[in-house]
DNA sequence: GTGAAAGCGCTAACAA
DNA sequence: TTGTTAGCGCTTTCAC
């Protein structure tokens, strides 16, 4: 049992049993605080751990407890998309809800691990389910995305608890999102207000769920503050500036342009910035232009983009409370929670009344 | 042994085992490509574990093995700025370092682990040691981004492989970085190009190490160029945009202001750019600007932000493939490797000749 | 209140 | 080539 110069030496739940001439057992229960074990054992226990830095190997605790206080978010997209910890820019929507994850967990002492769901993968319900086991999390946070079949995380939720980020599944599994026919609504009527009636819109790709959302949002806005849908107000984008961009093109070239145009996201909006300074108009005297996510780079453009703020760190917290509550219950409880958060319209420099 | 249903049933080592009809010994050693084992064995057991979805049981993998297969990189900071995930957006510079660790780990199959130090807290020393401890990481990497002591690495060294990141300590602790006196170097000779004699310099708080760094480059590059250093030219920002609209402020107030400025991050930079335009001058005309990083908003602004461009990404894969390079190594090799990559100076739209 | 002992799932000598 | 056995460091009944 002598020690060599093999890595850092860890004192180890046994060291402190000798020393304190006790055993395991009772250094196990004074460290985590069961009642049983006298007072003054507790205190020579915690003097002496405290003394020796003691910190128990996480590895031998999960194995023994079988948890691995860790849970996981899940996220899908195309792989190619997906860089280790870094998601494309265009994605920076995202950042503030693993900050509310991960902080909530780290102070709850929980890990966080990350996952990257392959969409293109065809068996995304194989991939859920053996990600889930080998980071064997005790809970999971699924931040859904698109439109598709998700129905067997319902049967999984009996093992494992589940809550969805972003969108209601089902009545059955919990779920946390912002609400986007109020954000769409907001940015419509807000334009409407100013005296616009020739509102386009460029969206996200259509197979993202908060894309059709929001377009469908711009949709019921329209209607209800009297404006008639037109088709060519629409052009599908990628979330990136550069589809921003053409989009603007396309809506520039229309015979009867639109004198405002909201876009999906901010990336997109300022890609729309650019065409509309390379055609030599100015905004918001030629186009009123609005974005949605209210990042930093909204701030930062000339002029400043009016946007969307969404309470996401906060949707990141609370949806985390939620699995964290949900793991150390008992059971399963029988009421799920559906919450709706609100966003606010941010108005900055980028819309005016019309000018035609 | 009736499972319950607790928790998502795992295949387990021994559940294969039954099944192969060989010990756990057999077919642990199978699955890890052990050569002793008998090809047909080899066979079936991969075959029955890919069907039963197998994955090992982490936490007991690592119990075993007496490794975590996880390194952590450091950083150090105040911690307010540091919020689980997200670290303030001044310090965007550093996501594609973690990115090139985070890719180079996970194509690994290495753990990555993010710890972050307290400055303030005084005892930093403890502080890494205890984190190396608990977090039980196999190999460290440090980002160092202060001037002080660090001389207690070089001991740990011997027993956990420890590698920097942005300084060199020592020429016995292995180090990547990128040459900051080129970078430097690079932009004012691009502006003395240009004709600017006045060069002005808002760097980054003198506590950091990038900071001195390229206020040192910037000097000695006034130097070679045979521009006479000013002290009023310089002044003392702190990575963030509002601290570079103040030092511009004040550069803008002097009796004989700078021709052009050069800002030691693109943040800073574009807190610059509002500055100028608040005064009602222009960019480049009557001021010639220019940034670090060339992060994404270097290029959303307008005019364009020229910017130095840092292989950040690469010097994160470089210094991570040499950590586990070393893990995996016996001994601790007697050649220490110091690595310096060369940034790039990117030119857009923010500079041109002076026009005084 | 405290200790003995079994066990979590896996790896690694050493035998066979 | 494969099996036996003994841990890895911790938690957790169950006796005492």
């Amino acid at each position: 049992m002598e020690e060599k110069a093999k890595r850092v030496i860890k004192t180890r739940l046994e060291d402190l049993a000798r020393e304190a001439n006790v055993s395991k057992a009772t250094v196990s229960l004074a460290l985590n605080g069961n009642p049983k074990v006298a007072a003054k054992t507790v205190e020579l226990i915690t003097k002496l751990a405290a003394e020796h830095n003691y910190t128990p190997n996480s590895f031998a605790r999960r194995l023994s407890k079988r948890t691995s206080e860790t849970v996981s978010l899940f996220m899908m997209g195309k792989a190619t998309e997906y860089s280790g910890w870094l998601i494309p820019s265009s994605w920076l929507f995202y950042n503030p809800i693993f900050k509310g994850v991960s902080l909530t967990l780290s102070e709850k002492h929980y890990q966080f691990s990350f996952e990257f769901i392959d969409l293109d993968g065809k068996k995304r319900e194989n991939n859920i389910i053996s990600h889930a086991q080998s980071s064997s999390a005790d809970g999971l946070l699924i931040l859904i995305i698109d439109e598709s079949d998700y129905s067997f995380l319902e049967s999984l939720d009996a093992f494992l608890p589940i809550i969805t980020i972003n969108k209601k599944l089902s009545d059955t599994l919990s779920s946390f999102e912002i609400d986007n026919y109020k954000g769409t609504f907001d940015v419509v009527n807000y334009l409407a207000t100013l005296g616009h009636r020739k509102i386009a819109h460029i969206g996200g790709p259509f197979h993202a769920y908060n894309a059709v959302d929001r377009f469908n949002g711009y949709v019921a806005s329209l209607k209800e503050i009297g404006v008639t849908f037109r088709e060519d107000y629409v052009v599908e984008g990628d979330w990136n500036i550069e589809s921003g961009k053409d989009g603007m093109k396309t809506l520039l070239n229309l015979s009867e342009p639109p004198t405002a145009v909201f876009c999906a996201n901010d990336h997109m909006a300022i890609g729309a910035m650019e065409a509309v300074e390379e055609a030599g108009l100015t905004i918001p005297r030629d186009i009123s232009l609005i974005g949605y996510d209210d990042t930093e780079m909204s701030r930062v453009v000339r002029p400043r983009l009016s946007s969307v703020s969404q309470p996401l760190e906060k949707l990141g917290r609370m949806a985390t409370n939620e699995v964290l509550r949900r793991i150390t219950a008992k059971s399963a409880p029988e009421s799920k929670k559906h919450v709706v958060l609100p966003p606010l319209l941010v108005k900055r420099d980028s819309c005016c009344e019309p000018s035609r």
